[in-house]
DNA sequence: TAAAAATTAGACTGATTGGTTTAATTAAAA
DNA sequence: TTTTAATTAAACCAATCAGTCTAATTTTTA
């Protein structure tokens, strides 16, 4: 049986919480409230916030991770289409909150990045291990002749990557996928060979 | 004579105190100690700590667009080499505090600029001003044929704008100007015709 | 089944939050 | 110079913050 609340869904109310709201923007309380947990239980899994908010990237680094792994493997399209349609989707997530939010890491990465060491040491960890996956899909690109290779894979995949940060933040001004998709258009024109 | 603080003085302090801390790890009281000010005179100046945060960016705004208009005014340098120094400086003017904090207006964006109408607003306003101010120059440079030209001048100041401002955020997980400068090199090669 | 350990529950705490209030002081306008 | 308005000053306020505490309950281990 186990007991009544399972950290895990706590996590995915904290990650829907502190993505759409900020970290600082948002109290114990409102997690509390949003996952219908009482104090003492959410303190019994998380030693602080500081930490909550380390578990709740942690645990969106690992789903994200898998998802990434996924879309670049998918054989059925080659290398610069399966990136085409990685970047594609991660786009079109975007609608279901009228493209307020963005993505968690870079909101906090933007947000106390600068600030707090062991929250930015994890963020970091996580952003590479995804830019690690790309850089594998474009180095194949790559040695198929579709992506350019005047710049190494791994440089290609955080300039790719920070591209769409970069858009995040101009679309939560706007709220429309306008620079996402103008983003788009243009970066994998110039990645491509 | 006047009275005794200038609201320029404290505009001043509150750029630089939630530029680098952010807008919700700041409070009232932190601006009031930096500033040197009682608080009676703060909400004499300002109506609530969102005015003052509006007020602070349009300060931030009309500083930053003056500078960026005489950067990119230097007829000693082709505009393709304006737009470069430019971003050279901007770059450079991060080493003063490590490369921690970026740019207040994209910190702002990403932090608030899903949630507060008013306040996205005012940083849509100004960062739309700076683009236009890019967008002439890069026209220019088109003209002279020193700058592709299969994309519209303005698409291409906000593509090279967002996109320093994706490589804020990682240079504020590594407090080092790596990823700017590799942004650097990489959009001025795209951008190049 | 008995004992130990983990979890649930929410009242409570001290510090801090943005903002108000009232009085004293200073400068500008008449 | 007198009156009015703006500014300075800081004590004060209700609400909220992250986090603690103690007791009851539930699950696991022995």
């Amino acid at each position: 049986m186990g007991y009544k609340y399972q950290k895990k869904d706590i996590l995915k109310i904290g990650y829907d919480t502190i993505r759409k709201n900020g970290y600082h923007n948002v109290g114990i309380n409102t997690i509390l409230q949003n996952a219908n947990i009482p104090k003492g239980s959410f303190y019994n899994f998380f030693a602080s916030k500081e930490d909550f908010a380390q578990q709740v990237l942690q645990f969106y680094g690992e789903n994200s991770g898998k998802f990434i792994s996924e879309m670049l493997s998918d054989k059925r399209h080659s290398p610069y289409n399966r990136l085409k349609n990685l970047y594609r989707e991660l786009i079109s997530q975007n609608e279901e909150d009228q493209y307020a939010s963005g993505c968690i890491l870079n909101n906090m990465a933007n947000e106390i990045g600068g600030l707090n060491k062991p929250l930015s040491t994890v963020i970091d960890k996580i952003f590479m291990n995804w830019m690690y996956l790309l850089a594998d899909c474009i180095k194949e690109g790559q040695l198929l002749g579709e992506i350019r290779d005047d710049h190494s894979a791994l440089e290609l995949a955080e300039y790719i990557h920070t591209g769409i940060y970069g858009a995040y933040s101009r679309m939560k001004m706007t709220h429309d996928r306008l620079y996402l998709d103008n983003w788009f258009k243009m970066t994998f024109e110039f990645i491509s060979s």
